[in-house]
DNA sequence: CCTCCGGATTAAAAGGTTTCAACACTCGAT
DNA sequence: ATCGAGTGTTGAAACCTTTTAATCCGGAGG
């Protein structure tokens, strides 16, 4: 039933240059040609110049596989990013290519989307690859199957998040500070409610963001009911859309003044939604994003931001990840970095403030 | 002095299971258990129930790099993208795994980040891996490396760039319709002077935007001059609002009345320079952009932008690799499709506009 | 002249899967 | 009883490298 593919059919038919062919070409065995790509010292500067140029004329290209079986673990990494759309992780994974290039291992980006199923998809190729190790934002910190990955070998790193075990390595960003000096901003500049627009509360940074948000409250002497929940389903722009007419739907009495957005995208959408629906920003209605990404100080009412140091974080990921593959003695670490609040002018009356 | 490294040392030093430990646990020959894997039908009822039962309880993990070997080829798809910070490229890239999870594959993403030495090292990498298939956007659709991998054997596809040679299927957007169809409308809206803001003229894009700019101009009975270059050395958010400094340092005579840049990210830049120069977007400064990513449409003044199907981009260079890789009788194929304006508030004065 | 030594090279085994020709067995038909 | 066809299963070769122990060789020391 299974119709054979055709794959990479070389055009005339001629099998792959291999190893046998160079030293045959060369006139030594396959073994000293091995000797050249992996221990040049070991071979005399004459065989070594010859074998170079005969894989130079054959077109040599090394058949990464064979090495990889015999030696047990290939070369690459892997990075599997939640939302490979939101820039947030792709500038997460630009952090991780700094650290990676440097290393000379390519690093291969794969994007779950937020799809369990795509998540556990692509961590059982990873594993099946023998990837040399993974990086990964989890839909869920908490699966088992993040565990039983460590377990059976494979190195693996947890990024903006904390794991439910001590199996692996972590970077993540203090998530209720966050929101606390999200909502203490919003405090200081008179707001007395407050929207908080988030998803689920059962993704991890949402409820901690929001416990964040509390915590800025309760230290004002305000109570919870100052926090008015706006729940959206994905996290997406479209999504922050529609809380913005959700809000502008309640009465003038209870409406917030200001919003606090579990992420830049929402805070983008939510923006949006207000220059339709005539709400000025700041003044009818000040907002504060999460993530600091490019965009948000790029919006015409730039977009005051709890700033992650994402480049940092990757980098630190990716370091992490390298310790453990080179350095026997390693001990498993959670680092974890504290975000920072960029003040632009969507919560700032007066004229445009400078970004600290 | 290599310094031996520990990779992913399973916890008690025992050895991965493989099919040998399911075979012989089950009582079978390795031969069985591959039919199970892979011709589930060969095999009785009764041997595979067991033979799957042994599987799951020694915790199995195929061992791909090993078929791989035998097969002569992975069960992998590659997208070297040009840029994984852009959303327009990570938009392409959501629709090649719309495709890739569809043929069940799964799709690495690598991020060249328009650095040619980059790129090249991925290349090399992927094939040396011999991935089943690679989609790329090159930095430069001329390189030679193209054309050697294709003829090597690995499948290539080309997107959103026009390949040199016809050794692979490519898809890609008519740049120079696009840029006419931009400045066409800016001539409509009353626009006699307009700033092309792009990186580069040796790159392909950049030059066929320019070209369709010109082409409109000309249509309208106006000379080249009309087009003000401001070249910029990258195509990110801060280049342009370089360029927007330096517009707005034009003498009010000669000042262009309307830009259009060659993709979405200049044109956020020039939309907050103008912001904190104090050009009211559209009345002093009209703006169009090229992609529509999400974010054109997000920016408080809502960005006219001309539309490329970046997820249909996508979806159709995957499925062009799928046929190269399936079907035997394959011939390559250039796809090009034609891009549409999208008109926002950037350059219409009015109320808001209707999206399209 | 023999031995020993060090450096350069080689031959062969190993790694885990797929594939295919060969084999074993059952059942019906001769 | 024998044969043939069909169904399931097996054993061994092949895939291409890396790695290690063994070999080869020229020269120094006895």
């Amino acid at each position: 039933m299974t119709a054979k593919g055709v794959h990479g059919t070389r055009p005339e038919g001629s099998r792959a240059v291999g190893m046998k062919d160079v030293a045959a070409a060369a006139g030594v065995s396959v073994g000293t040609v091995s000797n050249v790509l992996n221990r040049p010292d070991l071979v005399s500067h004459a065989t070594r110049a010859k074998v170079e140029a005969t894989m130079a004329e054959l077109r040599f290209v090394r058949n990464e596989t064979a090495r990889h079986l015999r030696v047990g673990h290939s070369r690459v990494w892997a990075y599997v990013m939640l939302d490979g759309r939101n820039p947030f992780f792709t500038d997460v994974a630009a952090g991780m290519e700094d650290t990676a290039d440097q290393a000379d291992l390519p690093l291969f980006l794969c994007n779950s989307a937020t799809l369990a199923a795509r998540e556990a998809a692509y961590l059982r190729r990873l594993e099946q690859q023998q990837v040399q190790g993974i990086l990964i934002t989890p839909v869920d910190p908490g699966s088992p199957l993040l565990d039983e990955i460590a377990r059976r070998g494979t190195p693996l790193v947890i990024v903006d998040r904390t794991p439910k075990t001590d199996r692996h390595c972590s970077v993540a960003v203090d998530d209720v500070v966050g929101g606390e000096i999200a909502v203490r901003h919003l405090l200081d500049q008179g707001h007395r409610r407050i929207a908080f627009v988030g998803g689920e509360l059962d993704i991890g940074q949402v409820r901690e963001r929001r416990e964040g948000a509390l915590r800025a409250l309760r230290a004002a002497g305000l109570g919870p009911d100052r926090l008015v929940d706006l729940t959206t389903s994905q996290m997406a722009v479209a999504d922050g859309g529609n809380a913005g007419r959700r809000l502008a739907g309640l009465p003038a009495a209870t409406r917030p003044s200001a919003a606090f957005c579990a992420n830049d995208l929402l805070a983008l959408g939510l923006l949006q939604a207000c220059a339709s629906l005539g709400l000025r920003v700041p003044d009818d209605l000040a907002i504060v994003g999460y993530d600091d990404i490019e965009f948000a100080a790029a919006a015409t009412v730039p977009l005051t931001s709890v700033r992650q140091p994402r480049r940092q974080l990757g980098r630190t990921a990716a370091e992490l990840l390298l310790q453990e593959t080179t350095d026997p003695a390693h001990e498993h670490r959670q680092v974890t970095f504290t975000p920072e609040l960029v003040v632009r002018a969507s919560t700032y009356r007066g004229s445009s403030p400078r970004e600290q």
